[in-house]
RNA sequence: GGGGUCUUAGCUCAGCUGGGAGAGCAUCUGCCUUACAAGCAGAGGGUCAUAGGUUCGAGCCCUAUAGGCCCCACCA
């Protein structure tokens, strides 16, 4: 057998046993029509990325759930992999080159995604790589790319149906623009934040000098692109100027007044300028009164050649000179500080620009219909389930989805245009020819949004356009696990994009999780430099701990703060584990070949293993149904508390005097539950810590003599409830004992009597049954309490009469160590317990006299709490009359 | 403006279908007891934000209030 070491050592354990279920296969998962599948695909990491704390909590759930399913018996399929991020790699590779002074259009298309492959190559595998160290046991052999030739067939699928069905549309429309990125942006990409700002107030003279039109803005510089100025039909004050013309200051352009219900009386003077060219709003306007769209600013901001004067000047470099210009010829009348929310690129933080431009858009209400049906019927459930109010607000108001990116790494978009007559294709092929005219045609040079080929991933992955096997065993998958920071990003969209292409739900559940904060509470960022590198964490105390730590305490959909300390506290009890498994082990060489008793009679176990053998069995009871339920935290943490109350603080110190014995039989039937309440333990353990629980598991099949080499306990069989193992009496028998105990260290504490002075212990009861659950359990009874002895009696004859006593329901039990002992203490101690038994005896009194509880509690509940008033009624006589014992 | 969520021990958080308030860390007191000092045994510490309501019974359900956080939204 092996040594153990006495600390565990996370270190050189981890990756030999990940190379050992790597090259086991152990996280293959096939086609198998005699097993039930369970499917995760993996949200995939962007390639450019680097395993943050977000990462590691996403992934830790998830192999928990696979593991768990997997030893449940399914044909567990965790499916990886990454995502292209088109716009994050794009822009990093852009700023390598930057370095060394090149830029996209230096290299050409084709040069730059050879590049970019390149560059996919060099960093895409080190997040996987990171991923195994978490212990993730993902398919590897599965492992897809969102920009793979399959997902690319995919993709293009999608595409050409949707646009078939007239679902996808290109137009001219206001879009989100980036002047950093140089490329559109959906509105999901849009972050919002309050900026200081000021209100311009202008003034637009009427063309027939009638004088002025008053109007503020936040945004003096697109005055150059105004082609009308605003009212509501029903402000008294402008009815008159409806129709009439002003002359745009600086430009002269004259443009008219018009009436729109879309202006709002009571803010500022009533009157908008109107930019159809610069403001979604204003472009709406524009539709409705066939407004000229005049374009001021270049893709990068810059106000175009058009109006010489700022020609070039960036757009905020123009609002000044535009704003000096204005103050110069009077129509500027008043600065006034303004917060206002401005839209920003969720990539570069810059403000975005609306711009008015041809793209590719999703028409999205035939879509989110479904979608949303299919929550509210229960075909996806979110947990936690409030969730699912934020993704119907998002389907319920969402707008057509801008799909088209002016960026070069990605999926390209499959329409093709003649130069020649303006004819447009549609096609999954990589070529196309005009029909009208036979010319070679030309491709559209934009890429789609990332999230288009994310959205298909359930799908794409499982091999979707064709159908295999793969496809109809493993889908619709079964749990989804994500943060809810991308529930509009991507759970809507793979929803919709599942209903409408396999005609099913992609995932049964979605399980949201919060995000991981510093111990401040604050977002982990790269700008704050707060993070925490979950791989410095393995490294100083173990993939274990860490996931153990991020699992623990934490509730579906709730942040969590991330402390050093915690991980510590995971550390420690993987410790715990090891050193009672290492315990056990030593007792089992110990006793030779008589150590690796495979079975028992049931006959010879003892009060204490049944004892244990039964909270066991009612643990693995309790910890499926909250891991069925994705009460992750709360399964763990039952986990913890029988490992390292109930199993190591009571049942190993109860065994201890019996292993140390002589008596053979005993021994074994200790050695056995020990073995056997350990194994399952491990077992209920290895999804939470899955490194420590196998290194265990086969150190102790080693040990029983029963190891194989590709003994494993992530492929051994999940604990199953059993009526074999359930003893509720002697369950009750040991907690009694236990509750003798706990009295009896309390009050040599009270008394400062320390456990090496051993005493004497009579346990007085007038009944036979609890005097024989002592006799029963005597051995450990005496050594847990620091008894030299103990003596069952019916009565108090020929004890001490000033012995201090304890009480637990139908027993007292006495301690005559008289010399060391304070008697005025001692009646303190007593009065302080009658005063608390006599509050129990008129609560429960209280209840049971209330003639509605009579009646309308559940008959479960009135007897329960009969019996308690039974036992406390019986406690209170003990101890009165100790007390007046005491008193004379 | 709309929606969500939170408020429980000194700190960070659990509390699953309503039935006598829990953990980890911190604090205090004893223990190097041959698995573990990364440990063992004790102890202190909470009007479960506030006010109503439903109920035999509320930390949990309902309503309002206060404060914190988050998301969504076109007020120029």
């Amino acid at each position: 057998m092996k040594e153990l070491s006495k600390t565990y050592d996370p270190k050189d354990i981890e990756e030999r046993l990940y190379n050992f279920w790597q090259d086991k296969k152990y996280f293959h998962a096939t086609v198998r029509p005699d097993k039930k599948p369970y499917t995760i695909v993996i949200p995939p990491p962007n390639i450019t990325g680097q395993l943050h704390m977000g990462h590691a909590l996403d992934n830790t759930l998830q192999d928990i759930l696979i593991r768990f399913k997997r030893m449940q018996g399914y044909e567990a399929l965790w499916l990886p992999g990454t995502d292209h991020a088109s716009i994050a790699t794009e822009a990093k590779i852009v700023e390598a080159m930057a370095k060394e002074g090149i830029t996209k259009e230096d290299l050409g298309r084709e040069k730059f995604l050879e590049r970019a492959w390149e560059w996919k190559r060099q960093y895409g595998g080190r997040i996987v790589s990171q991923l195994k160290k978490m212990g993730s046991s993902c398919d590897w052999d599965r492992e897809r790319f969102t920009m793979d030739e399959g997902c690319n067939k995919a993709v293009k699928e999608v595409f050409v149906n949707l646009y078939k069905k007239g679902l996808i549309y290109r137009g001219n429309r206001i879009v989100n623009w980036c002047p950093h990125c140089l490329t559109t942006i959906s509105d999901a990409e849009v972050n919002y934040e309050d900026q200081a700002g000021h209100f311009w107030h202008l003034r637009y003279p009427y063309t027939d000098g009638s004088g002025y039109i008053e109007m503020a803005t936040t945004r003096p510089e697109t005055m150059l692109g105004d082609t009308a100025v605003a009212v509501n039909p029903n402000d008294e004050r402008y009815k008159a100027y409806i129709g009439k013309t002003v002359t745009l200051p600086l430009v002269g352009r004259e443009i008219p007044v018009i009436a729109d219900d879309y202006v709002d009386m009571e803010f500022g003077t009533g009157v908008v300028k109107i930019t159809p060219a610069h403001d979604p709003n204003d472009f709406e306007v524009g539709l409705r009164h066939n407004l000229p769209v005049i374009n001021v600013l270049t893709p990068d901001a810059k106000i175009v050649d058009e109006y010489p004067k700022y020609a070039g000047m960036d757009r905020y470099e123009a609002r000044k000179e535009i704003v000096k210009d204005l103050q110069e010829c009077g129509a500027l009348t008043e600065i006034e500080d303004y917060s206002h929310n401005v839209g920003t690129c969720y990539r570069c933080n810059t403000t975005i620009e609306p711009r008015v431009s041809m793209q590719w858009f999703v028409k999205m209400e035939p879509l989110a219909g479904p979608a949303i049906d299919a929550v509210k019927t229960g075909k996806t459930k979110f947990v936690p389930e409030h969730f699912d109010k934020t993704y119907y607000h998002w389907l319920e108001n969402i707008r057509d989805w801008c799909i088209s990116r002016q960026l070069w790494w990605g999926h390209r978009i499959p329409a093709f245009y003649c130069d020649c007559c303006g004819e447009m294709v549609v096609t999954k092929e990589d070529s196309a020819v005009c029909p009208k005219c036979g010319k070679p045609m030309r491709q559209d040079p934009d890429t789609l949004d990332t999230w288009f080929s994310s959205a298909l991933w359930p799908f794409s992955t499982l091999g979707w356009p064709d159908k295999t096997e793969e496809l109809k065993y493993f889908y619709p998958t079964s749990t989804l696990v994500t943060g809810y920071d991308i529930i509009f990003f991507w759970v809507i969209r793979m929803m919709f994009s599942g209903i409408e292409h396999m005609g099913e739900v992609p995932f049964k559940t979605v399980l949201i999780h919060g995000l991981v904060r510093d111990s401040q509470g604050r977002k982990m960022s790269k700008s704050l430099g707060n993070g925490i590198d979950p791989l410095e964490v393995i490294d100083k105390y173990g993939a274990d701990a860490l996931r153990f730590t991020l699992v623990t305490g934490n509730a579906p959909g709730n942040d969590m703060r991330f402390y050093w300390e915690r991980v510590e506290a995971s550390r420690n009890f993987a410790n715990k584990v090891w050193n009672a498994s290492r315990f056990i082990m030593m007792n089992m060489e110990q006793m030779g070949e008589d150590g690796k008793v495979t079975s028992i009679d049931m006959s010879t176990l003892t009060d204490a293993d049944r004892w244990i053998l039964s909270k066991a069995n009612d643990l693995v009871k309790a910890v499926t149904e909250n891991m069925e339920n994705f009460d992750l935290g709360i399964a763990v943490g039952k986990i913890y508390d029988f490992i390292w109350e109930e199993f190591c603080d009571w049942y190993i110190e109860m065994v201890k005097p019996r292993l140390y014995g002589e008596d053979m039989t005993s021994k074994k039937a200790a050695i056995w539950t020990l073995r056997t309440v350990l194994t399952e333990s491990l077992k209920l353990l290895h999804p939470y810590m899955p490194f420590l629980t196998e290194e265990i598991y086969r150190t102790l099949k080693d040990a029983e003599g029963v190891m194989e080499e590709g003994t494993s306990i992530m492929i051994s069989d999940w604990p199953v409830y059993s009526e074999t193992f359930a003893f509720p009496k002697e369950e009750e028998a040991v907690e009694l004992i236990k509750s003798a105990v706990t009295a009896m260290r309390g009050l040599r504490s009270d008394m400062n009597v320390p456990p090496s002075r051993k005493a004497k212990v009579y346990v007085v009861s007038a009944e036979q049954h609890v005097r024989d659950i002592f006799e029963g359990s005597k051995s450990f009874f005496a050594a847990l309490g620091s008894a030299s002895e103990v003596i069952l009696q019916k009565d108090r004859d020929g004890i001490d009469p000033d012995a201090v006593s304890v009480v637990i329901p139908n027993a007292t039990v006495f301690m005559p160590f008289a010399d060391l002992v304070d008697i005025d203490k001692e009646i303190e101690r007593l009065t302080k317990e009658k005063a608390r038994l006599e509050g129990e005896v008129k609560r429960s009194t209280g209840m049971l006299s209330n003639e509605k509880f009579i009646s309308k509690a559940p008959e479960a509940k009135i007897a329960e709490e009969k019996e308690k008033l039974a036992k406390y009624e019986a406690m209170l006589a003990q101890v009165s009359e100790r007390l007046a014992h005491l008193a004379k």
